[in-house]
This record gives C-alpha cells, sequence and structure tokens, in this order.
DNA sequence: CCTCCACCGGAACGTGAGGAGT
DNA sequence: ACTCCTCACGTTCCGGTGGAGG
C-alpha cells in the first residue's frame, strides 16, 4: 500500500515539484507586466490622470470578449493610480470594483460602492443588506461621497448584466451615477464600464450612453503568438525550470485557447490544469498529453458542475430533453418537452410550471450550453424552439442519475 | 397569395421570503 | 405589530410570426 503515493511524496521531497508559483495561472493574479495591452494601459492611464489633480476624468468604456484582459487591465491601472498619488504626496483617489454580474442588484451596487468609501474613511454607518428604497441608499452613497471631497473611480465589470437584467432599471443606476457629477459639490464621479458584449451599447439608454461612453477602449481578442507570449511569461513565473520544457505544450494550450476566441483566461486555466494533472501523476514535466487530458477533463467539470447548481425545475426541463434525445429523438419541440417535463413533474411532485415558464427555462438552458435551441416555423404546424442537446448524452445521463431524486425516476422511465 | 398553427417573447402583475424603520 | 422596501420566481394575457398547405 501506498506506492503510488511514495513516488509522489518523493518528487516533493526532492524538490521536484512542478509548480514554483501556482498562483501566477489563476484569472486575480495581476502580473508585474502585461505584455499586449499598452496601448489600452495608456489609453486609460492618460484618461485618468487628471484625478491626481483633483479634476474628474471621463467616464471609460472598455469593450472586448471574455479573457482579454480588461479587467485586469483596469485594476493595474487604478493600483498604479493610487500608487503614484501615494508616491507624490497629492490625495489619492477613492476607488471601487463591482463586478455587476456577481452583485447583481441596482441596491446592492450602491451598497458595495457605499462600503467601498466607508473602508477608506469610516464614519460608522452601515447600509443594511435590504429594506431601504434604492433612493435612499442613492442619496445615502451621494452624501458619503461628497463629504469624502475627493474624486472616486468606478470600475463596473460586466455592466451588461445590470443593463440586460431589466432594462428600465438597470439604465437606472447607470443614469444616476452618470449624472451625479452635477449634484455632488466637493466630489466628483468617474466611471469605468467594462462590458464582453460588444452589442451592449445599444441596449443603452442615449443619455447614458452620452456620458458614460465618453471615451472608449477596445480590447481585440489576443492572437495564437500573443497568447503565446503570455503563456510563456507566466510559465517562467508559475513553474520550475524544465517543468515545461516542450515547447509543443505552450503552442498547443495557446492554440486550443485561440479556438476559444483568444481567451487568455482559458488559456491560463488550461496551462494550470495539465500542470495539476502532472503534478498529481507523479510526472516531472507537463507533456501535451497532459493538456489533451487537462482540456478534458475542464470540459466535463464544468458541465456537471453547471447541472448540477441547477434549481430542481430547470433539472426536471434538461431531464425532459434528455430522455426524449434518449429515445432517439435528434430535434425536440417546446411542446413535446413540455409535456414530458408534466409527467416529470407529477413523478417528483415539484409544482407544474406553465409553458411560458417553461419556455424560459429552456432559454437559460441555452445560454448555459447545455442545449441548444434555434426558432424555427415548421408552416401550417407552427412555430416553435427546434432543440437538441448540446452535450454527449451519456454525460448527461451520469449527471442526473446523481441527483437523487431525479436518478430514482429514472429507473421508472428507462 | 392567404391562412392559420403552435408556439415565441414582451409586459404587467402576484406572491412570499428577507429585512428596515417606527 | 405594522408598513414599507427589494427581489426571485411565476402566472396571466396577448400581440406577433415564418412558412406549409390549401
Amino acid at each position: 500500500m501506498g506506492k503510488p503515493l511514495d513516488k509522489l511524496f518523493d518528487k516533493f521531497l526532492q524538490g521536484q515539484a512542478i509548480f514554483r508559483d501556482r498562483d501566477a495561472l489563476r484569472p486575480t493574479y495581476v502580473p508585474e507586466e502585461l505584455p499586449y495591452r499598452d496601448e489600452q494601459m495608456n489609453r486609460i492611464g492618460s484618461i485618468l490622470g487628471p484625478a491626481l489633480r483633483n479634476a474628474p476624468p471621463s467616464n471609460i468604456l472598455c469593450y472586448g470578449k471574455t479573457g482579454t484582459g480588461k479587467t485586469v487591465v483596469a485594476r493595474y491601472v487604478l493600483s498604479l493610480l493610487v500608487r503614484k498619488a501615494h508616491q507624490s504626496n497629492v490625495q489619492s483617489p477613492l476607488t471601487a470594483y463591482v463586478n455587476c454580474r456577481i452583485v447583481g442588484t441596482n441596491y446592492r451596487v450602491l451598497r458595495k460602492l457605499c462600503e467601498d468609501i466607508e473602508a477608506r474613511m469610516p464614519d460608522g454607518s452601515e447600509v443594511p443588506f435590504t429594506g431601504l428604497p434604492t433612493d435612499e441608499i442613492r442619496s445615502i452613497f451621494k452624501k458619503k461621497l461628497d463629504v469624502s471631497s475627493n474624486i472616486m473611480v468606478v470600475v463596473l465589470d460586466e455592466v451588461d448584466s445590470l443593463v440586460k437584467r431589466d432594462v428600465g432599471q438597470g439604465n437606472d443606476i447607470l443614469y444616476g451615477l452618470t449624472r451625479m457629477n452635477g449634484e455632488l459639490e466637493q466630489s466628483k464621479i468617474s466611471i469605468i464600464g467594462i462590458s464582453n458584449d460588444l452589442k451592449f451599447k445599444e441596449m443603452l439608454d442615449p443619455r447614458v450612453l452620452s456620458t458614460l461612453g465618453e471615451e472608449e477602449v477596445i480590447f481585440a481578442p489576443y492572437n495564437a503568438v500573443e497568447l503565446k507570449g503570455i503563456l510563456q511569461q507566466r510559465v517562467n513565473i508559475a513553474f520550475n525550470d524544465k517543468a515545461v520544457a516542450d515547447e509543443g505544450v505552450i503552442n498547443l494550450v495557446g492554440a486550443l485557447a485561440a479556438q476559444e476566441h483568444g481567451d487568455a483566461r482559458r488559456a491560463l486555466d488550461l496551462l494550470r490544469t495539465s500542470g495539476e494533472l502532472a503534478e498529481r501523476r507523479g510526472d516531472d514535466i507537463v507533456t501535451q498529453e497532459h493538456v489533451r487530458e487537462a482540456q478534458k477533463i475542464i470540459e466535463r467539470d464544468t458541465i456537471s458542475e453547471t447541472v448540477k447548481t441547477l434549481p430542481m425545475q430547470s433539472k426536471a426541463v434538461l431531464f425532459a430533453v434528455y430522455a426524449l434525445a434518449n429515445k432517439g429523438k435528434k430535434d425536440i419541440f417546446t411542446g413535446e418537452c413540455y409535456n414530458v417535463y408534466q409527467d416529470l413533474a407529477q413523478a417528483l411532485s415539484l409544482d407544474k410550471l406553465t409553458q411560458r415558464r417553461v419556455s424560459d427555462l429552456i432559454s437559460e438552458l441555452d445560454m448555459l450550453g447545455l442545449i441548444n435551441t434555434t426558432v424555427i416555423s415548421k408552416g401550417r404546424y407552427g412555430r416553435t424552439k427546434k432543440i437538441r442537446l448540446a452535450v454527449s448524452r451519456k454525460q448527461i445521463g451520469t449527471i442526473l442519475d446523481e441527483d437523487i431524486r431525479l436518478g430514482r425516476i429514472a429507473e421508472e422511465i428507462f
């Protein structure tokens, strides 16, 4: 017993671990240098510069797909700005970073901003999680900011999710924030909006767009060469010498990520997983085979994670699609899906949702990438969504089987 | 060319949980 | 105890529609 572990532990003892600093591959890591993003950094830097002289910078909109370095550049420039202010003994601007997709609602965004001011200049006030009208919290924020008599730079990451959530309201907060400068006596606010949806602008209230979009910074996807450069940079920090000796490894990771529209985050994640895989197997170096294997692992894990965290009703809908697919149906229509769903809901003693609702759930599953849907017309026989599983049937099957309630039902049906 | 199916998807509204202030 | 918030999740209602078949 323990033989394989012996080998593994020996590696650690001999100091031959694969990683030197695996955190350098995590998405939150901000490296000393950001290659291929000088242009964007300079733009943002020169726009924010006036903050050092207590003049309000213009608002900025950053565009670019996921993993193109928007967030990291914004945070990096902000940290440099604050550092510079300290060094030069000028009042350093207030900064806040909010990820709107995670923070979610107008109320909570404002609350986060209040907290961030509170952290810098405590006045003992606390904003409750909920309960106050949004107007109220907005005026609290305004007051807090004005008292600080400072410039505040707010990064709103993934702003598009705010606007998409509900059209009127999402604009509300942006409108409120962009207009706030006129209402402030002592302070000014400047917003950096980050969006990975290029169509985001069209959904925006024109009044908001005119102020928020004063400056625009575009982040193009990294091409294969650039990805390779980034990977090389991180490999040197994250891995021990010789652990990634094979240049083919970096090329492969870069190529696989380039297929995913040059997403650097994916690339780094893939690299880390590959390394961890090699480490776990007690290998000295990372090979291309590790990379291929890691790719599969990542894919499998994200799918099973999304399915597991689905609400029960959505699981039931997904199960209905799965059951139909298992019967050899290639294209599934909303109506059929709903019928099966109804039986399923009955068997699971769930509430039976309306078809309207189920239709929305289907769209959500589509957005999660678990199924593919297209709206088609069958002429005389109506208009409907054509649904297909986007993942292998086997995989969905095993995951759904693991669910205690669904697993039992599955036995009855098949 | 028109009709009409079987849904789509927007909008307004309802409910109940979680919480604040008075 | 009561009123007032937000917010997730659903429902009800309804106008809209691409194209097979008459």
